[in-house]
DNA sequence: CTGAAAGCGCTTACAG
DNA sequence: CTGAAAGCGCTTACAG
């Protein structure tokens, strides 16, 4: 049994901390529900039912083996629970693969999403697949290792296969971004873009503009969303839509956005569709020396940092991450146990800055 | 024994996916060393052998073994083997606390940090303090729990009490960010920020600048020390410093940078602390109808994204996050195995852009 | 309400 | 080189 007692034991796991004098660190072990139970002079199970049963273990039962917890540092080791138990208490989450696919919407959506599952006891931990073709082997591998209880997809797109696949596989997954190709299933939270671009065409139109484009480069359905709701608001109001496209990146927006300018009919308001593509747009206004927020308008998307680099910040259509991650671990959490999740439609919000 | 065959099994945990046809999802367990060893017919821990130490098992034995785990796509369950062996393979690192607190360049460093620990059969798992009080209790906990087998730290500053602490109760840890009040220690890699702004003093010298400010702002030990790369550049060159302080923001350092440019003698010239700095120094000079680039130039300090997001976008002075990474991965993975952790002084890199 | 038993899936000494 | 045993720390039915 050598078991040795660990009252005000450091967090030590396998080796102490040496006391002042510099005595080579001895290997120790934590206490165990063994500890536990028979300094509190009950069983085993007991011990684990105060902790995960507490109605069932008698009041004065309790509160002893309360106490022999508290004096004793006493923590349930996760990985003894969770072979047991089968629930890791842990979700896996894919972060973007490459610099050139750097997201710093989903960057701050990583922290919410982290800061959601801490909440509720819970663990996010990083799926970095080598390419994108190694994503659903790694997330087979992860689960079926007993690494995860399922999987946060973000970045969700038209023929995206991998929500189908991986509840084919009975894998517990939600994401951020809806499911195109079954709108009606459950497990998703989105924002609905094509009502914060029209919002933003609103705002335009209201403050005296006439000439509105739309700059677009967000390929995948977010973007086709968030132009239909430019198209609709142009035809609320009887404007002639002008939309421009490009690749999405600042260079590329800058071209294009440079490009209509320099036209004959140059438009007095861009609606972007993210903040990259209002970065660019910023920046082919400068170079025409023109008054960003007087001469011409620009709203971008997603209000990331980006917005707030240019000269004057950029005003921007904000997705309430935070919001949207709290449903999602929830969501997840349900499905785990057996619950059907929820899917969710969320509004974004469009910041005002010196831009617009 | 009740084990049902696995062949072909998706990689189902708990349920397997229905077949085409509807019926219901019946709870399968995957295949576990027992299942492979009687299919075999060897022992248990000799599968486990073939696995962990293939050395030690007869080529024959071992091909046969092989073949069995491959047709039934046997992966060994991460739970148990970190029971038994007391390794996780998973480390614990602190993401940043608020959105005041958003770092772009600590974003990067996260993905680069779970990329180098997935090439490395290892996983990140993120932890999320409610506030920055809490930091080492939840590192304690985690650790003794099982949970990680160590952490990595970022952020580093003079007096900070973390890697001591951690470190005293035994627990594995590295930071990117040296250990400022024990600088010989093991364990950090660090970015030598004093070399890379001599280097962005230097480059302006020798682009004519005479009136060449710093605008400093970042707290800690990170900006003393590349606060000293321009005091030292400058003295070299026999230049009176102009050093420009301010809190660390956009707006802040707007303020601050635009300021200077209304006195008397105009810096042509501003070396920043970071990147937000340089972000607000553009925009004083953009408010000022300077060019960029030419009238005054700027250089930046993390190459974040925002660098790009000026017009023109922002010489920076780049940090090797990708490299940091690794060494810190593989110099905790020494550590876990009981190798005291190397530290290392890396080089950035000047990244020339329009604003230099 | 409490306890003795079985077992989650694995690996680590130790014999043979 | 291979195997029987013990055990990592926990929880889940099942008796009492």
């Amino acid at each position: 049994m050598e078991r040795v007692p660990t009252i005000d034991t450091p967090p030590s796991r396998t080796r102490r901390a040496a006391r002042p004098t510099q005595e080579p660190a001895r290997p120790v072990r934590p206490p165990t529900v063994d500890t536990v139970a028979e300094r509190a002079g009950v069983s085993r199970q007991t011990v684990s039912n105060v902790l995960n049963a507490p109605e069932r273990v008698l009041p004065a039962t309790r509160q002893r083996v309360q106490a022999v917890i508290d004096e004793l540092g006493y923590r349930p080791n996760r990985l003894g629970s969770a072979l047991q138990s089968r629930v890791t208490r842990t979700f896996g989450y894919r972060c973007h693969l490459s610099e050139d696919e750097e997201n710093l919407l989903l960057d701050r959506f990583l922290h919410d999403l982290c800061r959601a599952a801490a909440a509720r006891n819970h663990y996010i931990v990083l799926v970095s697949p080598p390419t994108a073709d190694d994503e659903l082997s790694i997330y087979h591998d992860m689960y079926r290792t007993g690494s995860v209880d399922g999987f946060v997809l973000s970045g969700t797109f038209p023929g995206d296969a991998r929500l189908g696949t991986l509840r084919g596989w009975g894998v517990p997954v939600v994401s951020f971004g809806r499911d195109w190709d079954h709108p009606d299933a459950g497990g998703w939270v989105d924002i609905d873009g094509a009502t914060g671009i029209a919002e933003a065409v609103e705002h335009f139109w209201s403050r005296g503009h006439r000439a509105i484009a739309w700059l677009g480069g967000a390929s995948g359905g977010a973007g086709e969303d968030r132009r239909s709701g430019y198209r609709s608001a142009t035809r609320t109001h009887g404007l002639a839509p002008v939309e421009i496209e490009c690749a999405h990146s600042i260079e590329a927006a800058a071209e294009a956005a440079g490009h209509a300018l320099d036209g004959p009919q140059p438009p007095t308001a861009f609606v972007c569709a993210t903040d990259v593509l209002a970065v660019g747009c910023a920046r082919a206004a400068a170079a025409r020396h023109l008054d960003i927020g007087g001469d011409v308008g620009i709203i971008g998307f997603d209000d990331t940092r980006l917005a707030l680099a240019t000269s004057p910040p950029l005003s921007s259509i904000r997705q309430p991450t935070e919001h949207v991650a709290e449903l999602l671990i929830d969501a997840l959490i349900g499905a785990v146990a057996g619950t059907p999740p929820p899917s969710a439609m969320l509004a974004p919000r469009l910041v005002h800055r010196g831009s617009s």
